[in-house]
RNA sequence: CCGGAGAUGGCGGAGCGGUCAAUCGCACCUGACUGUAAAUCAGGCAGCCUUAGGCUUUCGGAGGUUCGAAUCCUUCUCUCCGGA
């Protein structure tokens, strides 16, 4: 069964988990108490953009990621290779930006400092933060690239998977208490490459398998709203089963509720995505089937459980004169406090409160979410 | 009363003879978002037709010049600035 916990150095994980991202070191518009009395248990962090902002030797010299946060529970980081993978296909991307075997070399747009992420130095920043789980540097590659390039990114991928537990083993060999590790399995849309990916990874051997890219097929053209293409479910289910039974499989950024409902159907057990909190701050609240405007989700063919759920578009204006609250099953702070028509003010202004009331909720939805999952 | 400037779509504000149903911003409407460089982005926003596109009515009012006017002329109304 996938129903399990795992074990870290902040308590245990009830598997299956979503851990909402704290990317810049907080849960855009909320705090961490409000992500916790939303039932939030673990988050990720990113190396990178703490590296940059404040840097791991501060965090180091204060006492830790948990100190600084004051979240007592588990933190897992991200590597920093996803981050720099965006910058890269982003529209802030410099020219100069680059991946090479050596790793990520890249300018930052706010202060135009270069910088060079490795493997070995991608863990060194995290041992730095001391979080629960950490991540090996990945190279992440956009599903419809050419076969060459697929190929060479897997070859960098393993490569520097290989150098990160060599770099890990350095850091933690005479230390009694080490953070999990994990290792990301790319290939983009290749099943070929991602089996080779798997094996190669696998043969190393790490404590959580983690599917990297983007789970969604056709990803053609990413950030630039054209053919972003649908989750792509035979690819989680395919690389699920590359992984042993025994350890942790991560699905990173996935995802819409009914994709996490499926991916734990087919093995996976972590979950991460930005979509409950940054949908928030948009005025698109997950909200229980027959509640919202549209409904989403799907029938298990292997259960005939069907996990549907609602969309609401709170910013519309058929949402103007109800003093409902957002979903009057949810017992979070933002439906026993607010009305739809109040929220949706708030938003509409761009009202930091009305984001943290939207995202509360949004994150409340996906731990009840998580919850059912684990009642099964 | 005299002199000067100006009146443009919900608002602000371009355009100054044809490529203008009219740049752009705000507001408004709809949608998207999947390891957050996204408090972002896309589309719509005179009316009608099923799309390419087509048709009808718009740039303070009335009239005129011109093949053609938001753009030029006359006049009326109103606003602002300066002077009596």
């Amino acid at each position: 069964m996938n129903s399990n916990v795992l074990k870290t150095k902040h308590g245990e994980i009830q598997l299956p988990a979503f851990m909402p991202d704290a990317t810049y070191g907080s849960i855009r518009s909320t705090s961490f108490k409000d992500a916790y009395d939303s039932g939030v248990r673990e988050i990720v962090t990113t190396t990178l953009h703490i590296e940059q902002k404040i840097g791991s030797e501060y965090i180091k010299k204060i006492g830790g990621i948990n100190k600084f946060f004051n979240w007592e529970r588990p933190i897992l980081t991200d590597s920093g290779g996803w981050q720099v993978f965006s910058l890269i296909n982003s529209e802030k991307g410099n020219k100069k930006n680059k991946i090479s075997e050596i790793g990520c070399s890249f300018v930052d747009p706010d202060t135009g400092e270069f910088s060079l992420l490795t493997p070995e130095s991608s863990i060194q920043i995290q041992a730095n933060l001391s979080p629960d789980i950490m991540t090996v540097l990945d190279n992440p590659i956009i599903g419809k690239s050419s076969l060459a390039k697929r190929k060479e990114s897997v070859r960098i991928n393993t490569i520097w998977a290989k150098r990160a537990k060599t770099k890990f083993k350095e850091i933690y060999q005479s230390k009694e208490e080490k953070p999990l590790l994990g290792s990301v399995i790319q290939g983009g849309d290749d099943f070929v490459l991602r089996k080779q990916s798997a094996e190669e990874l696998v043969e190393i051997d790490f404590d959580l398998f983690n599917f990297g890219g983007i789970p969604l097929n056709e990803g053609t053209s990413w950030k630039n709203f054209v053919d972003k293409g649908n989750f792509y479910r035979e690819m989680l289910h395919f690389v699920s089963e590359l992984i042993p039974e025994n350890k942790i499989k991560y699905a990173m950024g996935v995802g819409q509720p009914d994709d996490i409902a499926f991916c734990y159907e087919h093995g996976w057990n972590l979950f991460d995505t930005v979509l409950p909190t940054r949908n928030a701050r948009h005025g698109y609240l997950y909200v229980n089937k027959g509640v919202g405007d549209k409904s989403k989700g799907y029938i298990s063919d292997k259960t005939n459980k069907d996990y549907f759920y609602d969309i609401m578009h709170l910013r519309t204006e058929r949402y103007k004169f109800d003093d409902k609250p957002v979903d009057e099953n949810c017992n979070c702070e933002c439906c026993s406090t607010v009305s739809r028509a109040y929220l949706r003010h708030l938003i509409r202004i761009n009202e930091p409160a009305g984001y943290r009331l939207t995202t509360i909720h949004n994150l409340r939805f996906y731990s009840n979410w998580m919850e059912e999952l684990r009642k099964g």
